[in-house]
DNA sequence: TCAAAAGTGTTATGATTACACCCATGG
DNA sequence: CCATGGGTGTAATCATAACACTTTTGA
């Protein structure tokens, strides 16, 4: 089935960038890989791809995301369309932005070798090819709200997390510290969480208690889009 | 300059499609079309347009939103992307939606029927061809969560507005009444707005006072992308 | 036994909500 | 003079923020 109308259009190419987010040792990162191809070829950037014929945007970010990954099913997000005409030196290419959050526990440094990939501190970021720096940082402006009102950053730990782990992980999403009274009540009044009966060995004396979500309570919260707003972060400081 | 690896991709085509608020007698609207090609020629739509090669994604909006209304400079921002593989039979179109708010006195009655154009309760929208009402409902949806921080619902207003035209505009795009006083409280404790001289004339017996915003602060604020959070706007029900 | 991190409650402050009457004017 | 919509304040409740000591245990 064709049209003319259509046939004459101007046709860009349609490119998706993938910023993967991970969380290791208190700190919030980005998987970045080094270009396979001219133009930059070497320089780090994002994962990225061009759309397919016949597959959806969010089957065409999956498709990157395993890609770069290995990984199947990751909590991913669209996040908005990257345009400038000259954002591409060698074509038009316009580019939709996904982010996406894995655990630190399902990634494996043989796949990201042979990826020539590496994880890079949000705050410590190399220089980017094209307009990636961009990319990045509004990826994680949304990630910094969307944690307020969305179990969001849930998705970057392990099943099993410790209290003060899930505050540090916060603390790296929002660069700034939070009373700890304070955080514990607030995400335990979401009664999304259940206490294990273990403790955290090796990380201190004490041990902390592991928690777990209740499975059907959050999927369900997340299915509906349901706010379990914490409303402000602003934790002490 | 041009290159292999590009030259063999995949080129959908690229759309623009735009919902235009507007906001008149205390109701919503939305801006619609007949759409003047096959396929579903006749159908109503948004205003939509094909990216043009040389335009950023912006500019490309604004021809489309200029070609429906007549207006420079209308207020619009960047809303997602919708690329179903199948959401228009034709051929592979992927979308980028554009959301634009417009003052109830600028738009022009002949421009309208010379563009097969009308405004639309958003509450009573036609049946709209391809995915348009879910992008409208989206954008509904952004608009109703941007209006809790940012000043965004007087873009719908004339200059000189009066506060129970701004609380029935806000009453309109949350669907929701609110309660006066609290409403009043909260929207002078911005102290965005000066109170005029001036009272309007034929709506009430008593008449209210005309405001309008203070410019540089309000420009200021846009700018800095402060919000000026009406932290819920839950006022009374 | 001590160092290091985990765990716990209360009070003060500020924001939000609920609620009812008087005011000005045109007809 | 009265009907209509405009304008105003206060008290109760709830959420947030600030803050310091005790517990556990491995070394």
């Amino acid at each position: 089935m064709s049209n003319l109308y259509y046939e004459s259009a101007y046709r860009p190419l349609l490119a998706l960038d993938c910023v993967i987010f991970g969380y290791e040792k208190g700190t919030l990162k980005v998987l970045l890989s080094r270009r396979k191809q001219d133009p930059y070829k070497g320089a780090w950037g994002l994962a990225t791809g061009f759309l397919h014929a016949g597959e959806s945007l969010d089957e065409a970010a999956s498709r990157v995301l395993k890609k770069q990954t290995g990984l199947d099913n990751i909590y991913m997000e669209q996040l908005s369309i990257f345009g400038e005409v000259d954002r591409d030196p060698t074509d038009r290419v316009v580019s939709i932005v996904y982010y996406a959050l894995v655990k630190a526990d399902l990634y494996d440094q043989a796949v990201l070798e042979d990826k020539q990939a590496a994880w890079f501190p949000i705050t410590d970021l190399p220089r980017l090819m094209f307009d990636h720096e961009d990319m990045i940082q509004k990826s994680w402006g949304k990630l910094r709200r969307k944690s307020r009102y969305q179990p969001i950053g849930f998705e970057l730990l392990a099943e099993k997390f410790t209290l003060p782990e899930l505050q540090s992980l916060y603390e790296a999403i929002h660069q700034k510290q939070f009373d700890k009274r304070n955080f514990r009540k607030k995400i335990l009044a979401t009664n999304l969480l259940i206490k294990l009966d273990e403790k955290q060995k090796g990380v201190s004396k004490k041990g902390a208690y592991y928690y777990t979500f209740i499975p059907d309570k959050y999927d369900e919260l997340v299915q509906a889009g349901f706010n379990f707003e914490l409303k402000s972060m602003a934790f002490g400081q």
